[in-house]
DNA sequence: TGACAAGACGAACGATCGTGCTATTTTAGA
DNA sequence: TCTAAAATAGCACGATCGTTCGTCTTGTCA
């Protein structure tokens, strides 16, 4: 790897850590040379504009996602172990950064950003909401979920989860949040499941 | 009212609307006083620091939150019809503010950003929260749900729905969004609610 | 109606924003 | 090792940030 590359690896590291923290929005490019040890104009020349530092986070941040998050998941069997397993690595991923999942505060940030920064996020979170289809798809054809379920529900239903999770685990930081979150997935998967009989069972109760 | 708490009020209405749409950190003093006609100085002699301007945009956004979304909820039955009237209340209140529900983005915004801002986020969040837990003790009073469940856990499951409608509707824009919100919501009560025998029909299904 | 308070304004401050230039240093391949 | 290219630094720019201050206009009430 050429000298470039490794510092603006090193850039794109510091930068989403700080995204994370205060924001894309507010990732400011003098804050991130002080970080990288870099001047504002060498740091500047890496990327032609902010515009693109920030759609280059996001990319960096979305190729992290996939090696620690999605990929591992993938050589789990199909079905509620590999959700599980999933949601554990999401759960993983969001405490690794100080601020919480970026895709999730970024998505509330440029929920109203019109922009190149906006669609390229838009396009992570489709492509990230069609791998929770996908999940829910393999765990049919394994024969563990009913064969009548909707997999864009359950993509719906899981993401609202670990939202949940997010938001309780950073602002509120309530000490019972795993617990919640676990209770949350598996009262979904109960639902979900072939055989729903003991769909009264599971109930969290304290 | 005085003239001063008049022209305070329009400026917490822009404010507001200005922090759904960009981030309440991104509210900036300039611009909000282009909208709302007013002097930079002019308008910063009302409150005495961003920080406070910033607090108090949370404080009136509260009062139209609790006014239009908690108070009418409490007007209706305990029970289930109570808490989907709480939820078409708060979906109403996100989807006249363009950027999406204060609340929601604020959290994630300063879920790293510790001051007074944050501490009195903090406290309002935990009061919806505690709102949320009253509603489900109201419906167990009310023989609708199960003794054994934890209101707590009620609570999360349900603020993660909406959390999941927020970023759904805004974001991506998805139509069919009211639906899984809608057959999400009636999961949760149904796993709640007495009798819950009736827990393996209403999937939604595409 | 006159006096006093409250509200709004204009100008300016130091700092920082993103973004250009040009020069200098460092790296990579012949 | 020499050289062309790549990487970084330095400096400056116009704009805007939050904030302060002194002045003037407007509203309120005796």
């Amino acid at each position: 790897m050429k000298k470039g590359d490794l510092t603006r690896q090193a850039i794109l590291e510091a930068g989403l850590k700080m995204a994370s923290s205060v924001g894309l929005e507010d990732v400011t490019i003098g804050e991130l040379a002080k970080v990288t040890g870099l001047s504002k104009s060498g740091l500047f020349a890496h990327f032609q504009s902010k515009e693109n530092l920030q759609i280059e986070i996001l990319g960096f941040a979305g190729q992290v996602f996939a090696d620690n998050v999605v990929v591992p998941a993938l050589s789990v069997p199909a079905g509620v172990e590999r959700i599980q397993a999933l949601v554990d690595n999401w759960i993983a991923w969001t405490e690794q950064l100080t601020g919480g999942c970026i895709f999730v505060s970024a998505s509330t940030e440029f929920s109203d950003r019109p922009g190149p920064v906006r669609d390229f996020l838009l396009r992570q979170q489709a492509e990230w909401l069609d791998c929770l289809v996908r999940m829910a798809r393999s765990a049919i054809r394994a024969g563990e979920f009913r064969t009548d379920l909707d997999p864009g529900q359950f993509a719906f239903d899981l993401y609202s989860l670990l939202l949940g999770f997010n938001l309780y685990d950073k602002l509120l930081q309530d000490s019972r949040t795993r617990q919640r979150q676990q209770a949350a997935l598996e009262r979904l998967l109960t639902t979900y499941r072939t055989q729903a009989a003991g769909a009264s069972e599971p109930l969290a109760s304290s």
